[in-house]
DNA sequence: TTACCGTCGTTTGTATGCAACAGACTCTTG
DNA sequence: CAAGAGTCTGTTGCATACAAACGACGGTAA
Protein backbone atom coordinates (compact mmCIF):
# COMPACT_ATOMS: atom_id res chain seq x y z
CA UNK A 1 0.00 0.00 0.00
CA UNK A 2 1.28 3.16 -1.17
CA UNK A 3 -1.22 5.31 -1.00
CA UNK A 4 1.14 8.51 -0.66
CA UNK A 5 3.00 7.69 -3.94
CA UNK A 6 -0.16 6.71 -6.12
CA UNK A 7 -0.34 9.80 -7.24
CA UNK A 8 -3.75 10.72 -8.47
CA UNK A 9 -2.89 11.94 -12.35
CA UNK A 10 -3.84 15.71 -12.48
CA UNK A 11 -6.47 15.80 -10.15
CA UNK A 12 -3.48 16.64 -8.09
CA UNK A 13 -2.50 19.91 -9.90
CA UNK A 14 -5.76 20.87 -9.38
CA UNK A 15 -6.23 20.02 -5.83
CA UNK A 16 -2.91 20.78 -5.24
CA UNK A 17 -2.51 24.10 -6.32
CA UNK A 18 -6.43 24.37 -4.50
CA UNK A 19 -4.44 23.15 -1.26
CA UNK A 20 -1.56 25.88 -1.77
CA UNK A 21 -3.72 28.77 -2.59
CA UNK A 22 -5.64 28.18 0.50
CA UNK A 23 -2.36 27.86 2.94
CA UNK A 24 -1.26 31.15 1.09
CA UNK A 25 -4.40 32.82 2.08
CA UNK A 26 -4.15 31.49 5.60
CA UNK A 27 -1.09 32.04 5.84
CA UNK A 28 -1.49 35.62 6.55
CA UNK A 29 0.87 36.76 3.73
CA UNK A 30 -1.75 38.56 2.41
CA UNK A 31 -3.78 41.04 5.06
CA UNK A 32 -7.44 40.90 4.35
CA UNK A 33 -8.63 43.27 1.51
CA UNK A 34 -5.32 42.85 -0.27
CA UNK A 35 -5.92 42.09 -3.68
CA UNK A 36 -4.80 38.77 -5.03
CA UNK A 37 -4.06 39.25 -8.84
CA UNK A 38 -4.19 36.09 -10.74
CA UNK A 39 -1.09 36.47 -12.62
CA UNK A 40 0.76 36.59 -9.65
CA UNK A 41 -0.66 33.23 -8.47
CA UNK A 42 -0.08 31.70 -11.85
CA UNK A 43 3.59 32.47 -11.61
CA UNK A 44 4.45 32.14 -8.07
CA UNK A 45 2.70 28.12 -8.59
CA UNK A 46 4.31 27.67 -12.07
CA UNK A 47 0.53 27.10 -13.89
CA UNK A 48 -1.70 29.06 -16.34
CA UNK A 49 -4.03 31.79 -14.73
CA UNK A 50 -7.16 29.04 -16.07
CA UNK A 51 -6.40 26.85 -13.14
CA UNK A 52 -5.79 29.38 -11.15
CA UNK A 53 -9.66 30.77 -11.71
CA UNK A 54 -11.24 27.86 -11.17
CA UNK A 55 -9.14 27.62 -7.64
CA UNK A 56 -10.13 31.32 -6.58
CA UNK A 57 -13.41 30.59 -7.40
CA UNK A 58 -13.61 27.35 -5.12
CA UNK A 59 -12.03 29.53 -2.37
CA UNK A 60 -14.59 32.01 -2.59
CA UNK A 61 -17.05 29.30 -2.06
CA UNK A 62 -15.25 28.64 1.11
CA UNK A 63 -15.45 32.11 2.06
CA UNK A 64 -11.89 32.74 2.15
CA UNK A 65 -11.55 35.41 -0.84
CA UNK A 66 -14.02 37.70 -2.48
CA UNK A 67 -14.37 38.12 -6.18
CA UNK A 68 -15.61 41.32 -7.23
CA UNK A 69 -16.31 40.95 -10.78
CA UNK A 70 -13.93 42.72 -13.75
CA UNK A 71 -11.89 44.07 -10.77
CA UNK A 72 -9.91 41.19 -8.86
CA UNK A 73 -9.92 38.29 -5.76
CA UNK A 74 -9.45 39.79 -2.78
CA UNK A 75 -8.21 38.06 1.01
CA UNK A 76 -11.85 37.91 2.78
CA UNK A 77 -12.10 36.81 6.87
CA UNK A 78 -15.05 35.16 7.35
CA UNK A 79 -17.35 37.43 9.89
CA UNK A 80 -18.04 36.43 13.52
CA UNK A 81 -21.72 35.62 12.09
CA UNK A 82 -20.60 32.78 9.37
CA UNK A 83 -18.48 31.34 11.87
CA UNK A 84 -21.62 31.10 14.35
CA UNK A 85 -23.71 29.86 11.22
CA UNK A 86 -20.80 27.10 10.94
CA UNK A 87 -20.64 26.13 14.19
CA UNK A 88 -24.12 25.62 14.47
CA UNK A 89 -24.31 23.48 10.98
CA UNK A 90 -21.48 21.24 12.83
CA UNK A 91 -23.26 20.67 15.83
CA UNK A 92 -26.26 19.60 13.56
CA UNK A 93 -24.35 17.28 11.30
CA UNK A 94 -21.90 15.66 14.12
CA UNK A 95 -24.89 15.07 16.15
CA UNK A 96 -26.35 13.30 13.27
CA UNK A 97 -23.42 11.49 13.09
CA UNK A 98 -22.49 10.03 16.23
CA UNK A 99 -26.90 9.17 16.29
CA UNK A 100 -25.53 6.94 13.11
CA UNK A 101 -22.29 5.80 14.64
CA UNK A 102 -24.64 4.66 17.83
CA UNK A 103 -27.17 2.58 15.35
CA UNK A 104 -24.11 0.75 13.86
CA UNK A 105 -22.44 -2.51 15.72
CA UNK A 106 -19.17 -2.90 16.36
CA UNK A 107 -16.99 -1.16 13.86
CA UNK A 108 -13.34 -0.75 13.42
CA UNK A 109 -14.23 3.03 13.90
CA UNK A 110 -15.03 2.32 17.54
CA UNK A 111 -11.64 0.59 18.35
CA UNK A 112 -9.84 3.93 16.95
CA UNK A 113 -12.35 5.94 19.21
CA UNK A 114 -11.09 4.04 22.00
CA UNK A 115 -7.12 4.12 20.92
CA UNK A 116 -7.79 8.35 20.43
CA UNK A 117 -9.18 8.80 23.46
CA UNK A 118 -6.31 6.97 25.45
CA UNK A 119 -3.74 9.21 23.51
CA UNK A 120 -5.93 11.98 24.21
CA UNK A 121 -5.38 10.76 28.16
CA UNK A 122 -1.79 11.02 27.60
CA UNK A 123 -1.52 14.26 25.47
CA UNK A 124 -3.48 16.22 28.43
CA UNK A 125 -1.28 14.61 30.96
CA UNK A 126 1.90 15.65 28.99
CA UNK A 127 0.66 18.73 28.41
CA UNK A 128 1.33 18.19 24.42
CA UNK A 129 -1.76 20.58 23.08
CA UNK A 130 -0.76 19.51 19.91
CA UNK A 131 -0.93 16.03 19.50
CA UNK A 132 -4.03 17.21 21.33
CA UNK A 133 -5.28 19.24 18.82
CA UNK A 134 -4.64 16.50 16.32
CA UNK A 135 -6.12 13.70 18.09
CA UNK A 136 -9.03 16.12 18.46
CA UNK A 137 -9.62 16.32 15.31
CA UNK A 138 -8.85 12.93 14.58
CA UNK A 139 -12.12 11.91 16.62
CA UNK A 140 -14.61 14.32 15.28
CA UNK A 141 -13.44 12.56 11.64
CA UNK A 142 -13.66 9.32 12.81
CA UNK A 143 -17.01 9.85 14.10
CA UNK A 144 -18.21 11.07 10.90
CA UNK A 145 -16.94 8.54 8.56
CA UNK A 146 -18.14 6.00 10.88
CA UNK A 147 -21.87 7.20 10.74
CA UNK A 148 -21.18 5.62 6.80
CA UNK A 149 -23.34 8.35 5.74
CA UNK A 150 -21.06 9.26 2.88
CA UNK A 151 -23.42 12.68 2.09
CA UNK A 152 -23.00 13.58 5.25
CA UNK A 153 -19.33 13.02 5.00
CA UNK A 154 -19.20 15.30 1.66
CA UNK A 155 -21.37 17.78 3.57
CA UNK A 156 -18.86 18.51 6.41
CA UNK A 157 -15.88 17.88 4.79
CA UNK A 158 -17.40 21.24 2.68
CA UNK A 159 -18.44 22.77 6.07
CA UNK A 160 -15.04 22.32 7.48
CA UNK A 161 -12.98 23.61 4.73
CA UNK A 162 -15.50 26.94 5.35
CA UNK A 163 -14.39 26.65 8.70
CA UNK A 164 -10.52 26.17 7.81
CA UNK A 165 -10.13 29.87 9.01
CA UNK A 166 -11.54 29.38 12.30
CA UNK A 167 -9.37 26.50 12.74
CA UNK A 168 -5.84 27.65 10.81
CA UNK A 169 -5.72 31.41 11.95
CA UNK A 170 -7.83 31.88 15.12
CA UNK A 171 -5.53 28.64 16.64
CA UNK A 172 -7.73 28.98 19.93
CA UNK A 173 -5.64 28.90 22.99
CA UNK A 174 -7.23 26.30 25.04
CA UNK A 175 -8.16 27.00 28.17
CA UNK A 176 -6.77 23.88 30.41
CA UNK A 177 -9.93 23.46 31.75
CA UNK A 178 -12.01 23.60 28.71
CA UNK A 179 -8.94 20.86 27.82
CA UNK A 180 -10.16 18.95 30.55
CA UNK A 181 -13.80 19.28 29.93
CA UNK A 182 -13.43 18.39 26.68
CA UNK A 183 -11.74 14.98 26.84
CA UNK A 184 -14.80 14.45 29.37
CA UNK A 185 -17.06 15.02 27.13
CA UNK A 186 -15.41 12.80 24.44
CA UNK A 187 -15.71 10.18 26.63
CA UNK A 188 -19.20 10.62 27.46
CA UNK A 189 -19.82 10.28 23.66
CA UNK A 190 -17.60 7.44 22.99
CA UNK A 191 -19.57 6.08 26.19
CA UNK A 192 -22.99 6.19 24.51
CA UNK A 193 -21.96 4.98 21.47
CA UNK A 194 -20.63 1.66 22.82
CA UNK A 195 -24.27 1.80 24.79
CA UNK A 196 -25.77 1.79 21.72
CA UNK A 197 -27.86 4.78 22.18
CA UNK A 198 -28.22 6.99 19.28
CA UNK A 199 -30.12 10.05 21.01
CA UNK A 200 -27.98 10.07 24.21
CA UNK A 201 -25.03 10.38 21.87
CA UNK A 202 -26.71 12.82 19.45
CA UNK A 203 -27.40 14.53 22.59
CA UNK A 204 -23.66 14.65 24.05
CA UNK A 205 -22.58 15.06 20.65
CA UNK A 206 -24.03 18.00 20.68
CA UNK A 207 -23.50 19.37 23.83
CA UNK A 208 -19.60 18.94 23.38
CA UNK A 209 -19.64 21.13 19.81
CA UNK A 210 -21.78 23.53 21.09
CA UNK A 211 -19.37 23.99 23.96
CA UNK A 212 -16.90 23.89 22.22
CA UNK A 213 -17.59 26.67 19.55
CA UNK A 214 -18.36 28.67 22.69
CA UNK A 215 -14.66 28.51 23.70
CA UNK A 216 -13.60 28.85 20.53
CA UNK A 217 -16.23 32.09 19.73
CA UNK A 218 -15.12 34.13 23.44
CA UNK A 219 -11.47 33.52 22.28
CA UNK A 220 -11.70 35.34 19.00
CA UNK A 221 -11.34 38.69 19.71
CA UNK A 222 -13.63 41.89 18.57
CA UNK A 223 -12.86 43.05 14.96
CA UNK A 224 -10.22 45.68 14.96
CA UNK A 225 -11.94 49.10 13.82
CA UNK B 1 -35.69 53.33 -11.62
CA UNK B 2 -35.50 51.19 -14.31
CA UNK B 3 -33.62 48.31 -13.05
CA UNK B 4 -34.42 46.09 -15.69
CA UNK B 5 -32.08 48.31 -17.93
CA UNK B 6 -29.38 48.52 -15.80
CA UNK B 7 -27.37 45.66 -17.29
CA UNK B 8 -25.24 44.40 -14.96
CA UNK B 9 -21.55 45.13 -16.74
CA UNK B 10 -21.02 41.31 -17.92
CA UNK B 11 -22.09 38.66 -15.03
CA UNK B 12 -25.14 39.11 -17.17
CA UNK B 13 -22.95 37.30 -19.80
CA UNK B 14 -22.02 35.06 -16.88
CA UNK B 15 -25.30 34.74 -14.42
CA UNK B 16 -26.94 34.33 -17.85
CA UNK B 17 -25.40 31.35 -18.99
CA UNK B 18 -25.44 29.94 -15.88
CA UNK B 19 -29.22 30.62 -15.26
CA UNK B 20 -29.55 28.91 -18.51
CA UNK B 21 -28.13 26.41 -18.27
CA UNK B 22 -29.25 25.59 -14.67
CA UNK B 23 -33.02 25.55 -16.69
CA UNK B 24 -31.51 23.39 -19.19
CA UNK B 25 -30.72 20.97 -17.03
CA UNK B 26 -33.65 21.11 -14.63
CA UNK B 27 -35.88 21.03 -17.34
CA UNK B 28 -35.23 17.66 -18.08
CA UNK B 29 -34.00 17.24 -21.65
CA UNK B 30 -31.12 15.39 -20.42
CA UNK B 31 -32.37 12.88 -18.21
CA UNK B 32 -30.29 12.05 -15.06
CA UNK B 33 -27.03 10.19 -15.84
CA UNK B 34 -26.67 11.92 -19.14
CA UNK B 35 -23.68 13.47 -20.48
CA UNK B 36 -23.12 17.33 -21.02
CA UNK B 37 -20.14 17.98 -23.44
CA UNK B 38 -18.95 21.60 -22.78
CA UNK B 39 -18.42 21.92 -26.95
CA UNK B 40 -21.90 21.47 -27.62
CA UNK B 41 -23.06 23.55 -24.66
CA UNK B 42 -20.81 25.86 -26.06
CA UNK B 43 -21.93 25.89 -29.32
CA UNK B 44 -25.69 25.58 -27.95
CA UNK B 45 -25.31 29.28 -26.32
CA UNK B 46 -22.98 30.64 -28.46
CA UNK B 47 -19.79 31.10 -26.10
CA UNK B 48 -16.52 29.84 -25.98
CA UNK B 49 -16.03 26.64 -23.81
CA UNK B 50 -14.21 28.94 -20.57
CA UNK B 51 -17.88 30.19 -19.39
CA UNK B 52 -19.17 26.84 -19.71
CA UNK B 53 -16.58 25.34 -17.50
CA UNK B 54 -16.94 27.98 -14.65
CA UNK B 55 -20.80 27.84 -14.96
CA UNK B 56 -20.68 23.64 -14.88
CA UNK B 57 -18.50 23.84 -12.10
CA UNK B 58 -20.83 26.00 -10.45
CA UNK B 59 -23.60 24.03 -11.11
CA UNK B 60 -21.18 21.39 -9.12
CA UNK B 61 -21.45 23.22 -6.48
CA UNK B 62 -25.00 22.96 -6.21
CA UNK B 63 -25.19 20.02 -6.62
CA UNK B 64 -26.66 19.28 -9.85
CA UNK B 65 -24.39 17.92 -12.20
CA UNK B 66 -21.47 15.69 -11.05
CA UNK B 67 -17.98 16.50 -12.99
CA UNK B 68 -15.54 13.18 -13.13
CA UNK B 69 -12.31 14.57 -13.92
CA UNK B 70 -10.80 13.64 -17.20
CA UNK B 71 -14.46 11.88 -18.05
CA UNK B 72 -17.01 14.68 -18.09
CA UNK B 73 -20.32 16.52 -16.67
CA UNK B 74 -23.21 14.17 -15.89
CA UNK B 75 -26.70 15.15 -14.88
CA UNK B 76 -26.87 13.76 -11.34
CA UNK B 77 -28.26 10.78 -10.54
CA UNK B 78 -28.82 9.80 -6.78
CA UNK B 79 -28.76 6.09 -6.16
CA UNK B 80 -31.07 4.45 -3.93
CA UNK B 81 -29.03 4.61 -0.46
CA UNK B 82 -27.43 8.28 -1.82
CA UNK B 83 -31.08 9.20 -1.31
CA UNK B 84 -31.39 7.34 2.10
CA UNK B 85 -28.84 9.54 3.46
CA UNK B 86 -29.56 12.67 2.09
CA UNK B 87 -33.12 12.23 3.87
CA UNK B 88 -31.23 11.53 7.02
CA UNK B 89 -29.48 14.70 5.96
CA UNK B 90 -32.44 16.33 5.26
CA UNK B 91 -33.77 14.92 8.68
CA UNK B 92 -30.91 16.58 10.42
CA UNK B 93 -30.76 20.35 8.35
CA UNK B 94 -34.43 21.20 8.62
CA UNK B 95 -34.90 19.96 12.19
CA UNK B 96 -31.69 22.62 13.02
CA UNK B 97 -33.94 25.34 10.70
CA UNK B 98 -37.13 24.87 12.85
CA UNK B 99 -34.91 24.78 16.07
CA UNK B 100 -33.57 28.29 14.82
CA UNK B 101 -36.93 29.65 13.69
CA UNK B 102 -38.27 28.98 17.18
CA UNK B 103 -36.03 30.80 18.54
CA UNK B 104 -36.42 33.89 16.71
CA UNK B 105 -39.21 36.31 17.37
CA UNK B 106 -42.21 37.62 15.46
CA UNK B 107 -40.40 37.51 11.77
CA UNK B 108 -42.33 37.87 8.84
CA UNK B 109 -41.20 34.44 7.57
CA UNK B 110 -44.11 33.08 10.55
CA UNK B 111 -46.64 35.22 8.63
CA UNK B 112 -45.79 33.07 5.46
CA UNK B 113 -45.86 30.05 6.64
CA UNK B 114 -49.80 30.78 8.78
CA UNK B 115 -50.65 31.70 5.30
CA UNK B 116 -48.78 28.47 3.82
CA UNK B 117 -50.99 26.40 5.85
CA UNK B 118 -54.09 27.85 5.02
CA UNK B 119 -53.66 27.39 1.12
CA UNK B 120 -52.69 23.78 1.87
CA UNK B 121 -55.69 23.04 4.04
CA UNK B 122 -57.66 24.63 1.02
CA UNK B 123 -55.60 22.57 -1.44
CA UNK B 124 -55.83 19.45 0.53
CA UNK B 125 -60.38 20.03 0.70
CA UNK B 126 -59.88 20.41 -2.98
CA UNK B 127 -57.64 17.44 -3.95
CA UNK B 128 -55.34 19.92 -5.92
CA UNK B 129 -52.32 18.01 -5.15
CA UNK B 130 -50.44 19.89 -7.57
CA UNK B 131 -50.90 23.60 -5.62
CA UNK B 132 -50.26 21.05 -2.40
CA UNK B 133 -46.64 19.71 -3.48
CA UNK B 134 -45.68 23.38 -4.49
CA UNK B 135 -47.13 24.85 -0.85
CA UNK B 136 -45.02 22.03 0.77
CA UNK B 137 -42.21 22.85 -1.11
CA UNK B 138 -42.54 26.87 -0.20
CA UNK B 139 -43.14 25.48 3.70
CA UNK B 140 -39.89 23.64 3.97
CA UNK B 141 -38.01 26.65 1.91
CA UNK B 142 -39.53 28.79 4.39
CA UNK B 143 -38.39 27.10 7.15
CA UNK B 144 -34.80 26.85 5.92
CA UNK B 145 -35.09 30.63 5.23
CA UNK B 146 -36.57 31.95 8.22
CA UNK B 147 -33.75 30.31 10.23
CA UNK B 148 -31.52 33.63 9.46
CA UNK B 149 -28.94 31.18 9.15
CA UNK B 150 -27.17 31.61 5.41
CA UNK B 151 -24.98 28.59 6.18
CA UNK B 152 -27.54 26.83 6.58
CA UNK B 153 -29.39 27.47 3.27
CA UNK B 154 -26.41 26.97 0.97
CA UNK B 155 -25.65 23.42 2.50
CA UNK B 156 -29.97 22.88 2.05
CA UNK B 157 -30.08 24.36 -1.17
CA UNK B 158 -26.73 21.69 -2.22
CA UNK B 159 -29.07 18.94 -0.99
CA UNK B 160 -32.03 19.47 -2.02
CA UNK B 161 -30.58 19.59 -5.71
CA UNK B 162 -28.44 16.08 -5.31
CA UNK B 163 -32.09 14.84 -3.97
CA UNK B 164 -33.66 16.07 -7.25
CA UNK B 165 -36.26 16.62 -4.55
CA UNK B 166 -38.97 18.13 -7.14
CA UNK B 167 -39.16 14.45 -9.09
CA UNK B 168 -39.61 12.36 -6.03
CA UNK B 169 -42.10 14.75 -4.50
CA UNK B 170 -44.47 14.60 -6.71
CA UNK B 171 -44.72 10.68 -6.62
CA UNK B 172 -44.87 11.18 -2.86
CA UNK B 173 -48.03 13.02 -3.14
CA UNK B 174 -50.30 10.62 -4.91
CA UNK B 175 -50.84 9.39 -1.61
CA UNK B 176 -54.09 10.37 -0.51
CA UNK B 177 -53.71 8.86 3.46
CA UNK B 178 -50.14 11.01 3.38
CA UNK B 179 -51.42 14.30 2.58
CA UNK B 180 -53.46 14.02 5.75
CA UNK B 181 -51.09 13.29 7.95
CA UNK B 182 -48.22 15.52 6.35
CA UNK B 183 -50.40 18.46 6.64
CA UNK B 184 -51.27 17.35 9.85
CA UNK B 185 -47.19 17.53 10.59
CA UNK B 186 -47.23 20.70 9.20
CA UNK B 187 -49.29 22.15 11.59
CA UNK B 188 -47.55 20.50 14.71
CA UNK B 189 -44.51 22.53 13.56
CA UNK B 190 -45.74 25.46 12.88
CA UNK B 191 -47.36 25.13 16.39
CA UNK B 192 -44.40 24.52 17.75
CA UNK B 193 -42.77 27.27 16.48
CA UNK B 194 -44.97 29.61 17.34
CA UNK B 195 -44.66 28.84 20.97
CA UNK B 196 -40.93 29.46 20.85
CA UNK B 197 -40.23 25.66 21.43
CA UNK B 198 -36.84 25.28 19.89
CA UNK B 199 -36.76 21.47 20.83
CA UNK B 200 -40.31 20.35 20.45
CA UNK B 201 -39.99 22.50 16.91
CA UNK B 202 -37.02 20.16 16.12
CA UNK B 203 -38.70 17.18 16.78
CA UNK B 204 -41.69 17.80 15.26
CA UNK B 205 -39.71 18.46 12.25
CA UNK B 206 -37.66 15.87 12.22
CA UNK B 207 -40.59 13.40 12.89
CA UNK B 208 -42.45 14.86 9.87
CA UNK B 209 -39.15 14.77 7.29
CA UNK B 210 -38.99 11.13 8.11
CA UNK B 211 -42.15 10.18 7.58
CA UNK B 212 -41.85 11.74 4.31
CA UNK B 213 -39.12 10.18 3.29
CA UNK B 214 -40.07 6.99 4.25
CA UNK B 215 -43.39 7.49 1.97
CA UNK B 216 -40.74 9.35 -0.21
CA UNK B 217 -38.50 5.65 -0.41
CA UNK B 218 -41.88 3.30 -0.78
CA UNK B 219 -43.31 5.01 -3.37
CA UNK B 220 -39.77 5.01 -5.77
CA UNK B 221 -39.49 1.95 -6.60
CA UNK B 222 -36.44 -0.26 -7.27
CA UNK B 223 -33.99 1.13 -10.18
CA UNK B 224 -34.69 -0.77 -13.85
CA UNK B 225 -32.57 -3.00 -14.39
C1' DT C 1 -8.00 74.93 -3.19
C1' DT C 2 -11.32 71.77 -4.96
C1' DA C 3 -13.98 69.41 -8.17
C1' DC C 4 -14.10 67.20 -12.51
C1' DC C 5 -12.59 65.07 -16.76
C1' DG C 6 -9.53 62.43 -19.65
C1' DT C 7 -5.85 59.23 -20.07
C1' DC C 8 -3.28 55.15 -18.71
C1' DG C 9 -1.93 50.94 -16.52
C1' DT C 10 -3.45 46.87 -14.37
C1' DT C 11 -6.61 43.19 -14.01
C1' DT C 12 -10.14 40.40 -15.39
C1' DG C 13 -13.15 37.80 -18.95
C1' DT C 14 -13.31 35.20 -23.13
C1' DA C 15 -11.69 32.76 -27.23
C1' DT C 16 -8.83 29.43 -29.30
C1' DG C 17 -5.29 25.84 -29.88
C1' DC C 18 -3.03 21.82 -28.34
C1' DA C 19 -1.91 17.77 -25.71
C1' DA C 20 -3.45 13.99 -22.77
C1' DC C 21 -6.54 10.85 -20.99
C1' DA C 22 -10.81 7.72 -20.66
C1' DG C 23 -13.73 4.65 -22.72
C1' DA C 24 -15.39 2.00 -26.66
C1' DC C 25 -14.67 -0.65 -30.56
C1' DT C 26 -12.35 -3.90 -33.38
C1' DC C 27 -9.14 -7.15 -34.57
C1' DT C 28 -6.32 -10.82 -33.38
C1' DT C 29 -5.19 -15.03 -30.97
C1' DG C 30 -5.71 -19.06 -27.95
C1' DC D 1 -16.34 -18.81 -29.32
C1' DA D 2 -14.17 -16.00 -25.76
C1' DA D 3 -10.63 -13.06 -23.99
C1' DG D 4 -7.18 -9.64 -24.46
C1' DA D 5 -4.46 -6.15 -26.66
C1' DG D 6 -4.25 -2.29 -29.63
C1' DT D 7 -6.26 1.57 -31.87
C1' DC D 8 -9.30 5.39 -32.34
C1' DT D 9 -12.58 8.85 -31.35
C1' DG D 10 -14.53 11.99 -28.24
C1' DT D 11 -13.89 14.84 -24.30
C1' DT D 12 -11.52 17.29 -20.92
C1' DG D 13 -7.47 20.19 -18.85
C1' DC D 14 -4.29 23.67 -19.53
C1' DA D 15 -1.70 27.35 -21.81
C1' DT D 16 -1.70 31.40 -24.36
C1' DA D 17 -3.49 35.56 -26.74
C1' DC D 18 -6.42 39.35 -27.03
C1' DA D 19 -9.91 42.71 -25.86
C1' DA D 20 -12.69 45.26 -22.56
C1' DA D 21 -13.51 47.31 -18.28
C1' DC D 22 -12.39 49.25 -13.85
C1' DG D 23 -9.89 52.32 -10.90
C1' DA D 24 -6.16 55.47 -10.16
C1' DC D 25 -3.54 59.28 -11.35
C1' DG D 26 -2.67 63.67 -13.13
C1' DG D 27 -4.00 67.78 -15.32
C1' DT D 28 -7.20 71.51 -15.91
C1' DA D 29 -10.61 74.83 -14.89
C1' DA D 30 -13.64 77.32 -11.72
Amino acid sequence: MQDDLMVIPEAVGQEGLLERIRRLVLGGEFPPGALLPEAYLAQEFDVSRTPVREALKQLQHEGLVEIRPKVGTFVREPTRREIIELFQLKESLEGLAASLLARRGEVPELTILRRNLEDSDEAVLAGDTEAYARLVHEFHWTIVRGSDNYKLFEHYERLMNQLAYQRLVLRTVEHPGRIAASTGEHHAVLEMIEHKDPFGAESAMRNHVYASSREALVTEPERKP
